[in-house]
DNA sequence: GCGTGACCGAGCTGACTGAT
DNA sequence: ATCAGTCAGCTCGGTCACGC
């Protein structure tokens, strides 16, 4: 291990030594024990203490991997897929059959040497053949695979034919991966080439707009502080208590398509506490002012729901502390979770991840069938690691639970998330952060309807309402993998699977027709038009017409092959 | 008359609880 | 076991009263 950490490797190189990688490593360190982690703590206590990691080839820099979030072989605790490989024979666990980190290690290979994955086909596997064929599905090869390699875990199975079978299904599962490891790498440029020089607003010239950062407790203190001084000052000259606020309705709002999201304009208005419409707002802002100070003060952090019932006869609902929260992190100029306040968790992840939560580290492989929640405070989550090509983001929680349930990401190396429905800031910010770190490529899996794509839009464009952080908040380049309307008759979706659209959905799609972020990209934008005209939408379930499993074994694996994404 | 803001309703997702 | 209601996280549009 010592001597792969020192042969001078770059960071990116790190894939193309996946087998040894995946493989060897696993074999020598089959689960990612204490020991491993000590290894890393010990590691990280180095690199705070400002001495050179021994292992590492360079320290973590800017360009190439970042901050060396690629899991290398050195200093990356092996995943369970491999964890798996290494138990054959005792474990041989089911969810995470020997082969899978093989076929991580192939879809690099194939990746790297085009021609190295044609000689490996020639294998004769059913599963294989069944791959090469057009006319067999990609799951149908999966799934045989598969059975294989149950097959291939009892005692009589001979060590030759099913070393064969394994590699046969790593190519098949190569050939799948082919197109989205091209991606990954395209991304990954990309980012590594406009890390750091990614246009802004100043440099598009337009400065009209209330943008917000992070800023630090006693920041955020000193400008609630100001503020009242403020007031106060106001009171006195007897011009009453009132607050400049931000106007965030959709006529303040822009789309910079330079940037591909929507800001925040600079308008503003008054809210002031001797107007018979707005004193009661006036009242909320200031009561809410005030408990985030005590919060701050103390340091700690609350919920939406807490601030809502600390005053819960003043704020009536909690949509009006809730909006009161977005003006104040308005007017302050910082983030809501710089205010410290944080919605419940809500979006969940599940995948070949791992990163570190005020300092505990998580694995999202060893996160059963439900994932792990996504933390309301991103701040806390440090240290990315990963050896996915890809994060798949799903729209809904039941289709999640397949693709985790069917451990999706031990075959095809990906991290998926959900945000179960419309995504909160949390899900948002851990989307960006994970693209960001990893470089990786985001592909959406949404229901063949208007909410489905409007889901998209709020991940890449932003929202109006949170129009004002947009910046920190939306992930560009996000990719419509399916299900599309088009995908109804490619994919042969039964009649009673596909659901005739009400009109306050044709409403509602006509109204996204005219959006900036559809409009901008000619194919959404056909799709949209095909699903109106035909007028029925479709869910992710109606997939499960073939097959609970059809989603996970044939429809993503046959996507993922085709490059089938726009 | 126009713009703005408050309020309501509708949509997406799910979890949970109590009644049937 | 199932269903309805409530709650939680979001989104947006329409209507109406009010102020300029």
């Amino acid at each position: 291990r010592r001597a792969a950490a020192h042969s001078g490797r770059t960071p990116g190189a790190g894939r193309q030594n996946l087998p040894s990688r995946l493989g060897l490593r696993a074999m020598m360190d089959p689960l990612f024990d204490d020991a491993s982690s000590s290894d890393e703590a010990e590691a990280q206590a180095a690199r705070s203490r400002g001495s050179k990691r021994p292992r590492a080839p360079k320290p973590a820099a800017a360009g190439g991997r970042g901050d060396g979030k690629r899991m290398r072989p050195t200093d990356a605790p092996a995943l369970p897929a491999s964890g798996a490989a290494s138990a054959a024979g005792s474990a041989a666990s089911a969810h995470a059959p020997p082969p899978a980190a093989a076929a991580a290690a192939a879809s690099a290979a194939t990746a790297t040497a085009p021609s190295s994955s044609s000689s490996s086909s020639s294998s004769s596997s059913s599963a294989a053949a069944a791959a090469l064929t057009p006319s067999a599905s990609v799951g149908e090869a999966e799934a045989g695979a598969g059975q294989l390699t149950m097959k291939g875990s009892g005692p009589a199975a001979p060590a030759g034919r099913e070393m064969a079978l394994a590699k046969s299904q790593t190519a098949a599962v190569a050939r799948v991966m082919q197109g989205v490891v091209a991606m990954r790498r395209q991304v990954e440029k990309e980012l590594s080439a406009t890390s750091g020089r990614a246009p802004t607003l100043e440099a598009l010239g337009i400065t009209n707009v209330t943008e917000v950062r992070e800023r630090d407790p006693s920041a955020v203190m000193r400008a609630i502080e100001e503020l009242f001084a403020d007031a106060a000052d106001s009171i006195l000259r007897g011009q009453g208590l009132h607050f400049e606020v931000p106007n965030r309705t959709a006529a303040n709002q822009l789309y910079v398509p330079e940037l591909d999201r929507i800001v925040l304009k600079s308008k503003t208005s008054t809210r002031s506490f001797d107007s018979t419409a707005q004193v009661r707002k006036t009242a909320i802002m200031t009561r809410v002012m005030e408990m985030l100070h005590q919060v701050l003060r103390r340091n700690i952090h609350t919920t939406k729901r807490d601030l809502f019932y600390a005053d819960v006869k003043l704020f009536r609902s909690q949509d009006e502390s809730d909006a009161v929260l977005d003006d104040v992190a308005c007017v302050i100029g910082c983030t809501r979770t710089s205010l410290h306040v944080v919605a419940s968790e809500k979006g969940v992840v599940v995948g070949r991840v791992q990163f570190r939560e005020d300092g505990d580290l998580i694995d999202c492989t060893r996160m059963g069938v439900g994932g792990k929640a996504i933390p309301p405070f991103i701040d806390k989550i440090s240290d990315f690691r990963s050896d996915a090509e890809f994060i798949l983001l799903v729209e809904k929680d039941a289709a999640f639970m397949r693709l985790a349930e069917d451990r999706f990401y031990n075959k095809y190396p990906c991290i998926i998330i959900t945000a179960k429905g419309q995504p909160d800031v949390a899900t948002r910010l851990f989307l960006r952060k994970c693209r960001d770190d990893l470089k990786l490529p985001v592909l959406g899996l949404v229901d063949a309807d208007p909410y489905g794509l409007k889901i998209l839009s709020v991940y890449m464009s932003g929202s109006k309402t949170m129009s004002y952080d947009s910046a920190s908040l939306t992930t560009s380049d996000i990719k419509w993998l399916g299900v599309r309307p088009s995908d109804l008759d490619k994919y042969n979706i039964p009649e009673q699977c596909r659901l005739p659209m009400k009109p306050s959905d044709i409403k509602y799609g006509k109204a996204l027709l005219e959006e900036d972020f559809v409009r901008r990209n000619p194919k959404w934008y056909a799709e949209l038009e095909a699903m109106l005209s035909s007028k029925v939408k479709a869910e992710i379930q109606a997939l499960s017409s073939y097959g609970f499993q059809y989603l996970t074994e044939t429809y993503l694996p046959r996507k993922l092959k085709e490059r089938d994404w726009i």
